[in-house]
DNA sequence: GGCCCGCATGTAAACGTTTACATACGGTTC
DNA sequence: GAACCGTATGTAAACGTTTACATGCGGGCC
């Protein structure tokens, strides 16, 4: 491994010298400096990222904390993350799979000293776990966490607007009974898209019908099977609004597979947008949600707390 | 920021012993070790990653280096390379957005002292700026890359096999007019593609009709284009092969448009077999390319570059 | 009792940088 | 020609760890 001592033997200067010339701070003559380039690239040198952050105590890299790596949602967060992070000449340094907290400790722990701070994505990391494991304040941004806490900066979903506005659109439409495939109760996105379905309700002075609210757990087989229990009620809705687009879709499969017209017979709606929702036949109305702003937003805002002054 | 001399100091013992602690290495006494930990946890001392790795000259990460982080190819490869890579304690950096040679060329300097090993995915990184970026030998896996070059480990789909196999199974089927919708021929993926597909048709004696074979670029539109071309001429194809699945659902939409029915007039297939494969309308019949698992394999490699024998 | 051994711990040198401070030197200014 | 200044460079101490080597000590063996 070439050093910045190698370069300096070889062209006979300092080591302070020539790291002058990489960091490009202070004064170099200007025959020294294209000197020590051109031993440099001869050598093949390239500068240690990690000791020097090691003095500077600046990484210029993120730490990224996901569940899980699986479907679009992520990886459309992850890709406005990146967006705006090499924008800023950061990059990013991706761990996911906490499924407990000790995994999540421990990658918290892995991340000391490799990131200038963190966006946290784990939805259901409790206060206490997050609180514990800050080693010391390097910067913390939550993304759409269920933890709602002035102590953190956060940016979030408004799950309950959009599931309001979606709901009022199908009441307008002249739905009257309407349907709710939600999602885990102790997801706070679910709980509050089903929020913002009452409220949807109640804004159109529709009576809630509790055999009409079903389980779901975000996957279409879920909603597969939520959708068949729909279809056996006496009183069939005659809309269908689910938390997220993988069981609107796995909704749509039962409507299909039971023979029910789409969207004459039953409508169904929703939330997320994923790319998929546009190819289903027939297309699937959705609240768009735009993930990759999202991680774009919570990236700037980390980004701000590293140096607040000077954006 | 609480180093381990802070702790060493309120423990009474030498920053050694802590070191020991922490690393697991070296004998230290129980009662010595407890005392440790507890005053490190009083303290909040988390071991500083970048100076470990300084002195052991191991990061536990590996860097990923994408053209793009857009659409659920490089998604699913993530998702594999995480998946390969945490079930051995390594990290990921991802790097994206390389579109020309200088920003392949920053984002490799800036891995320098950060990664144990790189995985390319660059589809047109020529060989020369591939070795002259290497600066000195940290391992390197190439990932679906154009570059089939001996010097380096890599890990490729096998497209020509993968279209061979979906075209004698659409002749098998009866077809004899067999078109391709292929991709930008400097693209060694849409290459090895179209080769397969013409081996098929000499396997079953059929000849090759230029007019068949219309190009693309791998995207929607283009697939729609191309169908609309084909659907034109005279002696029009009874089944078509795309060589991706946008593309594929691109011709299925001009089929729609143009009320041909899927597959009784015109048979499809496509290449990939993306997850919106199963949702579009008929089912699109692809090339199964286990993604995540490509992944896996290159981070595999990787790690046994690392530590070839004890694997 | 002298010797050796093994365990627990300490000391200090590394790892590859950056940077405050010191130094050297040529040119102004009085 | 002395005093000063600015520019280019060198020296060496940091950054937070790990680890080779040294030290001290208690016990078993002859």
């Amino acid at each position: 491994m070439v050093t910045i001592r190698d370069v300096a033997r070889e062209a006979h200067v300092s080591v302070a010298t020539v790291s002058r010339v990489f960091s490009g701070a202070g004064p170099v003559r200007e025959e020294t400096r294209r000197r020590v380039r051109d031993i440099a690239t001869a050598l093949r040198y390239v500068p240690h990222g990690g000791a020097r952050s090691l003095i500077t105590s600046k990484t210029s890299t993120i730490g990224v904390l996901l569940p899980d790596l699986y479907g679009e949602f992520f990886s459309e967060v992850i890709r406005g993350i990146d967006l705006a992070a090499r924008r800023s000449g950061y990059h990013l340094i991706l761990s996911s799979s906490h499924n407990d907290r000790s995994e999540f400790e421990g990658a918290m722990r892995a991340m000391r000293g490799r990131v200038d701070g963190v966006i946290i994505m784990s939805p259901d990391i409790d206060a206490q776990a997050l609180m514990s494991n800050l080693p010391d304040s390097h910067p913390v941004v939550l993304l759409n966490c269920s933890l709602r806490c002035a102590a953190f900066d956060s940016v979030n979903i408004d799950n309950t607007r959009g599931a309001r506005a979606i709901v009022s659109h199908l009441v307008s439409h002249g739905h009257k009974r309407i349907a709710i495939i939600a999602g885990a109760p102790r997801n706070v996105d679910c709980h509050e898209r089903q929020l913002g379905y009452r409220a949807a309700l109640r804004d159109a002075s529709i009576d809630r019908n509790s055999r009409w609210e079903t389980p779901g757990n975000f996957t279409e087989d879920s909603g597969f099977e939520a959708m068949r229990v729909l279809l056996k009620l006496r009183a069939r809705p005659t809309a269908v609004f689910a938390a997220n687009d993988s069981m609107a879709i796995g909704a749509l499969s039962a409507l299909r597979e039971a023979g029910v017209k789409v969207p004459e017979e039953v409508a169904v709606a929703g939330f997320d947008d994923i790319p998929i929702a546009r190819h289903v036949n027939p297309p699937l109305t959705s609240v768009h949600v735009p993930i990759a702003e999202l991680g774009e937003r919570a990236t700037d805002k980390l980004l701000d707390a590293f140096a607040p002054n000077t954006r």
